[in-house]
Order: C-alpha cells, then sequence, then structure tokens
DNA sequence: ATTGGCACTCAGGTACAGCGAGTGCTAACG
DNA sequence: CGTTAGCACTCGCTGTACCTGAGTGCCAAT
C-alpha cells in the first residue's frame, strides 16, 4: 500500500499543479507545504508516486504532473468536497429565482453551472421516455390548419402545426380529439404507438388521409421525446483554457455541437459517489474527449431522475469545487422542479 | 484613378493570399498568373496599391496581405459572385426538403450554411414585431393547471403552463377562453397590451388573481416574441482558423454565446448590393469582431424580410463563395417559408 | 512605361553556450 | 530503517551569433 504521507505528496501536487499549471518539483513542494521533512524525503516520495503511475515527468528532469490515475486516486480518496462559499450559494439562489418555464429553468441554470465552474456546462433535457400522457388535444385554428398539442407529465408541452388538403368541419375535429383524449390519456409514451394500433378504423373512409396525417404527427412528437436534448454554456472556457489540451480545440468543438458524442457519453455514465460520475482523462474512451473530465449529476423530478447536467473540461480542473457546484446546482434545480 | 492592372494585381493578391495563407510577393505572383510583365513592373503597381492601403507588408521584406479597405475594394468592384456548384445546389435542395416546423426548418438552414462556408452561420429567428395574433387559446390539462397556447401569423406557436391556487372549473376557462379569442384575434402584437387594458372588469371579484394570472401569462409570451434570437452552427470553425485571428478566439466565443453582441450587430448592418450586407474587420465597430468579416442576408416571409441569415469568420475568407452561398440559401429559405 | 540588376532588409532556421530547476543516487546520520 | 545532505547529471529554456532566402526599393538602361 502506498504510504500516508505520499498521499499526501500527491494531494499537494495536484493542488499546485491545478493552481500554477507548472510541473511542480520536491523543492517548491516543501516550501509551500509543512511536510516537516526535506526535499530529498519528498523525492523518494515521489519516485514512488512515479512507480504507481500516478504522476509522471513531462521531461528528465523537471518537476512532476498528475496523470488521470492520479487524479482519479485524488478525487475518490484525497479530495475533499469543499461545501460552496456563502457569495456561491447566494448566487446559486438569485439565479434560481424567476420563471417556471422549463426552457426558461434550464437555460439559466445551465449558464450558470458556467459561472461556478467557469467550464463548459451542460443540462441535459428531461428524458420522457418513461413519461406518460397527460393530455393531448387538437385545435383548430384556421380554415385548413389544426395545431396538435401533447402535454407530457413531466412540465413538457409541444406542439405542431398541421395543414390539411381540406377544409376542416369541427364536428370533425371534435370527435378526432374526443377519440385521442379516450385513447392516450395517462398512458406511457412508450406504449402510445400500440394503443393508436387500428385507431383509424374508428372513422371513415373519407377521413382517414386527416387521421392518419394527425396520427402521424402525433408519433412524430412522441418520437421526439425520446430523442434527447442537451443544452451548454460557457464554450469560450474551451477557448480560454486551450492550451490544457493537447492538441487542437476544434474537434472538441465538434463532437459537442453535434450532441450525438456528448448524448452518447452522458448515457454511459454512472454516479458513483456523493450521486456524482465522473470521468477523467483517457476514461472517456471517446478519442475527442482523451484529455478532458467530465463531472455528472442526475437530477430529479417527482423522485425520479430525469436526466442529468454537468461540466466539462481540462482534466487539470478543480475537482472540489466543480464536484460540488454540481452536485448544489442540481439539487436546486430538482428542488425548483419540484414546483412544477 | 487607380490603373486597370493595378487593380488585376489586388484581385490577384486577395486570391492567392485567401488560397495560401502566405504574403504574396512580386515573383510567385507573375508565375501563378499570366500578366505579361515582370515581377519588377508588379512591384511597382504593389507600390501603389500600398500607398492607397490596399495591401500591407507584414514586415519590412516580406510578401503584401490585402487590408480591410483592400477586401472592400475586391468585393466592391472586383468579386464576381459565382453561381453555386451542381453539387452545393443539390445539396441544398436535399437540405431543405423535410419536416415544415420552424424550428427544424431553421436548425437545418443553419447547418447547411456554415457547411456551405466552412464558416460559423447564423441565422436570426423571424422577428415578430411586426406580427399579429391568429390565434389564442386555454386548455384545462388538470385540476389547477391550463394551458396557454398563442398561435402568431408568422408560423410560430408558443405555449405555457399555468398553476393555478385554486381549482379551475369548466365554465369559467371557457368563459375566458371566449373572451380572449374576442379581443384579440387578429390583433397586432404591439396592441395586445392596450387591448387587454380593462379586460379583467369582465370578471367578477373572486376570479381576478386567475385572471390577471393568465393574463401577465400572455404578455410575457408576447413580449417574448418581441425578444429576437439567434441560432448557430460551426463555431468548431472557429477554432480551426484561430492563426487567421490576431489574437485569443475566445472573446469572440463570448460575444457570439452572448448573443446580444451579434443582435447588434445584425440590427445595424444594412443591405448594399446584391441584397447582401457586408461588413469587414474593422468595420464593425464591435471590438471583439474587428478581426472577423460578417455576411449577412435577409430572408422573406409573404413577401417582407422577416429576419436575417449570414456567416461569420476570418476576414481573411472566401468572398465570392460566401456570398454566393447567402444569397443562395437566403433564398431558398424564403421559398421554404412560403409554404406555410 | 517596362525591365534587369543590385544592394538591402528581415523573419526564420540552425548551432552553440550558459543557466537553473529538478532529478537519482549514495553515503552518512539519529 | 527512514531521513537527509551532498553531488553529479539531465535537459528544457534563453540568449547570441550566424546564415539563408524570399522579397523589396531604387536606378539606370531599354
Amino acid at each position: 500500500m502506498i504510504p500516508e504521507r505520499s498521499l499526501e505528496v500527491l494531494r499537494a501536487i495536484v493542488h499546485d499543479y491545478i493552481e500554477s499549471n507548472q510541473p511542480v518539483g520536491s523543492k517548491s513542494l516543501v516550501e509551500r507545504h509543512s511536510f516537516g521533512v526535506s526535499p530529498a524525503t519528498i523525492r523518494n516520495d515521489m519516485a514512488l508516486l512515479e512507480e504507481e503511475k500516478l504522476i509522471v515527468a513531462p521531461h528528465t528532469s523537471s518537476g512532476r504532473v498528475p496523470t488521470d490515475k492520479g487524479y482519479r486516486l485524488f478525487v475518490d480518496r484525497l479530495g475533499e468536497v469543499k461545501p460552496l462559499s456563502i457569495p456561491e450559494r447566494s448566487a446559486i439562489e438569485t439565479f434560481m429565482h424567476g420563471s417556471s418555464d422549463l426552457d426558461e429553468v434550464l437555460g439559466r441554470t445551465v449558464r450558470l453551472l458556467s459561472q461556478l465552474t467557469d467550464q463548459v456546462a451542460m443540462v441535459q433535457y428531461p428524458s420522457l421516455e418513461k413519461g406518460s400522457v397527460k393530455s393531448v388535444e387538437l385545435l383548430k385554428v384556421g380554415e385548413q390548419q389544426a395545431l396538435l398539442i401533447l402535454v407530457t407529465d413531466i412540465s413538457r408541452i409541444q406542439q405542431h402545426l398541421i395543414h390539411f388538403d381540406k377544409e376542416l368541419d369541427d364536428d370533425f375535429v371534435a370527435n378526432l380529439r374526443a377519440q385521442m383524449v379516450g385513447s392516450l390519456q395517462g398512458v406511457a409514451l412508450s406504449q402510445v404507438a400500440a394503443k393508436l394500433e387500428d385507431f383509424s378504423s374508428k372513422f371513415g373512409a373519407d377521413r382517414q388521409a386527416a387521421v392518419s396525417l394527425v396520427l402521424d404527427n402525433l408519433l412524430e412528437q412522441v418520437d421526439a421525446n425520446r430523442q434527447d436534448k442537451i443544452i451548454l454554456a460557457g464554450t469560450a472556457n474551451l477557448a480560454r483554457r486551450e492550451d490544457d489540451f493537447k492538441g487542437s480545440i476544434s474537434p472538441m468543438l465538434e463532437a459537442i455541437e453535434e450532441q450525438v458524442v456528448l448524448l452518447k457519453l452522458i448515457q454511459e455514465m454512472q454516479a458513483e459517489q456523493h450521486g456524482v460520475a465522473l470521468r477523467i482523462g483517457e476514461e472517456n474512451d471517446i478519442e475527442q474527449f482523451s484529455t478532458t473530465s467530465v463531472v455528472l449529476s442526475g437530477y430529479e423530478k417527482e423522485g425520479a431522475e430525469v436526466a442529468k447536467l454537468g461540466v466539462l473540461g481540462p482534466t487539470r480542473m478543480n475537482y472540489s469545487n466543480n464536484i460540488a457546484a454540481v452536485r448544489a446546482v442540481s439539487r436546486y434545480l430538482t428542488q425548483a422542479l419540484g414546483g412544477f
């Protein structure tokens, strides 16, 4: 096992390196921390840490830098999660105050998280995979147009304008609406398609075209609910930290913009301790993110986790702070969503 | 006046510099273009161009680079707008095909534009400043919840879930809905507030709280329509062209993410020729964009310009291509919107 | 007006030396 | 046996010097 003091040395190295962005050597280490031993002793410890692949020397004779493995040990066993500072807390409080529109709340959340961490923040929209239909409506809004509205039980409302070939008559619309409400109210989204199997048989042949047009639209909306989405903030922080990443940042920006990669990543990650999921550097098996770390936490609605939020930044990031921020924001968001 | 051949030299310099990203010298110039004169002659022309501040030499003895003013002259008088290539046209065709949901169409448009130009593309949402209310609906979707829906005449639909303190009764909801429809149908958005002036007097004292809750929400939605919005694609292209910009790109990313700056910029710019507005480098009086050029064009709906779209990139960009692409995409979008 | 010739400039590359932070190793110490 | 001082060594970084080559401005000749 690695002796206690060596672990302290690792903690100090991570701390100093995050602060200075310079490889840290034995001498400056004893100067800044009171180990009560000489640099030579520290060097022995560092040799050990290097053997364990927890730190590495960029060049033969320069200070050491933590490896991904080193960061991992740090967060798992050494990084005490600091509570947020008072100003940070009050920033959260005020930020979270305001309209309760879902889009609006999530938008504020992601900007808040980005500000607290100085990293790229992301918030996943609530997944409605497990949701169910709360209400469905069909409204005539023009001679040949109707509005189809789907309200699901996770505060999300979608609507779509449908154009018909022929003029609509009110009775038909009302009838169709009533049938849909009857069939679907309370039905799980995953069951909607099955429920509608032979729905159109309830209508006359002359209505088939219009009915199937509406049903197609409805199914499309249900599908759109499955398809997750992420909103981002603070991508400029990537550019600001550019040299923390090995190569160019443009592949990363692409991956982020693409969303698909990001969604896959989020899906894969599982919470570890404190309800926070963490991937460090190469632990992400996605090439573009091999020099970045991701901190994620789920947030809840009515007791069930509905989606995740988190930050993404260079492996050289302030883990203690960021983990604390992600946890706090996720809790506040859960709280804010409770009001719906 | 600047002699004809000197202008040809400028055109050649712009062309070669865009292609090679290297200051271009007299010798390589005569090699690549058939001027029929010697390098020395070209040098005389270049001295003239430099005097006119159209080109500049980064160091005392290196090739020349176009200035903002040089680019300006180039696009105004020398840059023939190439028609798009066949593959580009078909790319547009296929891209534009599909769902006619406004969000969806604009999303596809911005990605398309980014792909065609290899730059950051932006599409402004149709401004509804001049729009009017097409339809307004109030739906009870729960014991204490109702859905307020606003449909405007520019294919946009908004909805908001309202929570009430007390249980709702159907009659009240129906009545309120009818009153709103009666008061607002066809009314210009800018007139909505005025129309609702003493609307609540139509209801009993016990209803005042609920009524004003609904009206507040409605006005909020009308307001949200005023507030413009821009969607972006291809921000990764900024990072890829990083060294085309003098300093760091992170202030630019910030400005872009902020939207406010961008909106101001878009507002200010006025179309010049071919219906395209262009700002080159320092012509943008916004500091963050002093090394970027912006190409914009309006797009229409029912004959009236409703918003703008365009690209943003380094001053060293392929103006001919980008102007052509912006024009073409704007026309296609106008066409696609006609279908609503 | 155009051109060849020529001296000049200057960024960028290579070579080399000195500095200094940092290392590993060894021998001495409590 | 863990700790420490001492020491030789490594190697990235910085600064100096030098060279090269692309490109220039100018001038006299065509």
